[in-house]
DNA sequence: CTCACGATTAGA
DNA sequence: CTAATCGTGAGA
């Protein structure tokens, strides 16, 4: 897997694209790309799945009937903070919180097409070669991106160096968790949504559709029937944006 | 303090 | 299909 040409420079998300609604910023997450550097390394990947959670009223979310707890604390601050939480003894699970604070609501990101330090991330999942599963899950881009309990709370935004510094340079960012635009766009026509995955417990929230996948993309974690049948040809980068 | 269970995964 | 594995949160 190579490093496809950028038509411009990445830039940084900023505060203003997590404090909207937070569907649109599930749909809108597709396409961005997660970096976490690690000993000054980039680490990253491109998000190709999501899931919105939406606060107070959706079953389905940490934060149902306003559940206030030390675990979910970051889902109750500013949008573009990362709440990473701890799930069945042993995953780790990251979502890009949404909103303004007071509003508990996030995005859960599902699956990553690996873009930049690959050998790193099969080192960090003990796989002996590059595959689908390195990233196409919550628990596995994670582990892919070393991504701990370390990271909760962690800002994913340029916004901190802008208050201080007013330029557009973003060489003196340091922070280690972030999520940049790519330029490229995935087209509406492109993106699928559906029921999300694992919450079968959430009553009437089961069914709602706030699940997005790149359509046809082979790192998604479960395809839909039409995608069913994708071999795991891929890790040509990025054919399907 | 107890205890059922989970926004998952790998493997039989 | 089930085991793994433990933090979390609701309730006693």
């Amino acid at each position: 897997v190579t490093s496809r040409k950028l038509l411009t420079k990445p830039k940084i998300l900023n505060r203003t694209f997590y404090d909207r609604g937070t569907r649109k910023v599930a749909r809108e997450l597709l396409g961005k790309r997660l970096v976490h550097i690690v000993k000054g390394r980039r680490i990253s990947g491109i998000i190709v799945e999501t899931e919105a959670y939406l606060g107070s009223k959706d079953r389905a979310a940490h934060t149902f009937g306003g559940r206030r707890t030390q675990r979910n604390e970051v889902m109750w601050g500013e949008g573009g903070h990362a709440y990473v939480y701890f799930i069945y003894g042993m995953h780790y699970c990251i979502n890009a919180v949404a909103k303004s604070e007071g509003i508990p609501e996030a995005v859960l990101i599902r699956a990553l097409e690996p873009d930049e330090g690959i050998d790193f991330m099969m080192r960090a999942r003990r796989h002996p070669k590059i595959s689908v599963t390195l990233t196409n899950g919550p628990g596995k881009l994670c582990e892919a991106l070393a991504i701990t309990r370390e990271e909760n709370g962690a800002d994913l935004t340029i916004d901190r160096c802008r208050t201080t510094v007013s330029s557009e340079s973003q060489g003196d960012f340091n922070g280690l968790l972030f999520i940049e635009d790519t330029g490229l766009k995935v087209p509406a026509a492109k993106i699928i949504s559906g029921p999300r995955i694992g919450v079968d417990y959430a009553e009437e929230a089961k069914h709602w559709p706030l699940r997005f996948c790149v359509r046809g993309n082979p790192f998604v974690s479960k395809p839909w029937p039409p995608e069913m049948k994708l071999k795991n040809k891929a890790l040509e980068p990025f054919r399907n944006l």
